[in-house]
DNA sequence: ATATATGCAAATTATTTGCAGTCAA
DNA sequence: TTGACTGCAAATAATTTGCATATAT
């Protein structure tokens, strides 16, 4: 899936949702699509306006709020930083960051997610959603 | 270890590191001591002001800072809220939460610790820290 | 046409900090 | 004695919101 398919496929989430695509969360859209890092609001700001269209920051967060409700994009929140976003087609993963160099690397472990719901299922409990991240540095 | 020993582990660790322990501080240790849940900064300001202790919030952000420093306490945040606290001692843990009613259970388990420590070493990494966090709802 | 979205500026929340005075060692 | 600590109030940082106006459907 290309960038501008990707874009798209965004566009028709929200529609199917009955939400309006304005200018504003078209080239939001569009950003988010190309993205291959973990941008926050601010970045996504800059990027967009970047891009030449005309949004504020306010638009910036109400959309990513939207977009977050319709399950189209993802918040990750690292120790200590603004929250940043990452679109949520793909399958579900977890991050390692570096605390050197800040580079996030995803990963996906099947067996830990096993154990997750195994630890939750003895206390009476199912998993809602789950949050990991390794902090991690690079070994000598 | 009863609540008054734990608290004079805490003094100690303060004292050799060459923290000065002030009447705030020690209030302030008491009600850490005392705590059985995860409270957060706010809620550790109404409790040492209740125990009749004279602390303003300032400080009370202050000696956690300096306690975390120290390694005698640990900060925690979930998803949403302010950070929380909880003493050091005892061994390391991960939480569930539960979404409905927010209570906050610790666990522990080694082969999730080791599976990490596994996928980060396959991308040449060693973990600094992790944090795992499940947000969990009762089975019906 | 009209409900929904936008921009701006002001509000909120959690936390931090400068400074002048206070106190533990 | 004196450098570390405290309280207060003001500053930050990230995010949210009220309101008058603009716009997608």
């Amino acid at each position: 899936m290309d960038h501008e398919a990707r874009a798209q496929a965004f566009e028709n989430a929200l529609r199917r949702a009955g939400i309006r695509i304005t200018r504003q969360r078209a080239a939001l859209l569009r950003v988010l699509a190309l993205a291959e890092d973990h941008p926050d609001a601010n970045q996504l700001f800059h990027r967009a306006t970047k891009a030449g269209a005309g949004v504020s920051l306010a638009t910036v967060y109400r959309t990513l709020s939207a977009l977050e409700a319709q399950g189209v994009i993802l918040k990750v929140e690292f120790e200590g930083e603004p929250a940043r976003f990452e679109p949520a087609d793909g399958k579900h993963h977890d991050h390692m960051i570096d605390v050197d160099s800040g580079e996030v690397t995803e990963f996906v472990s099947e067996r830990i997610e096993k154990l997750q719901a195994e630890i939750a299922a003895e206390l009476g409990y199912e998993i809602v959603r789950h949050r990991l991240e390794l902090y991690v540095r690079k070994k000598p």
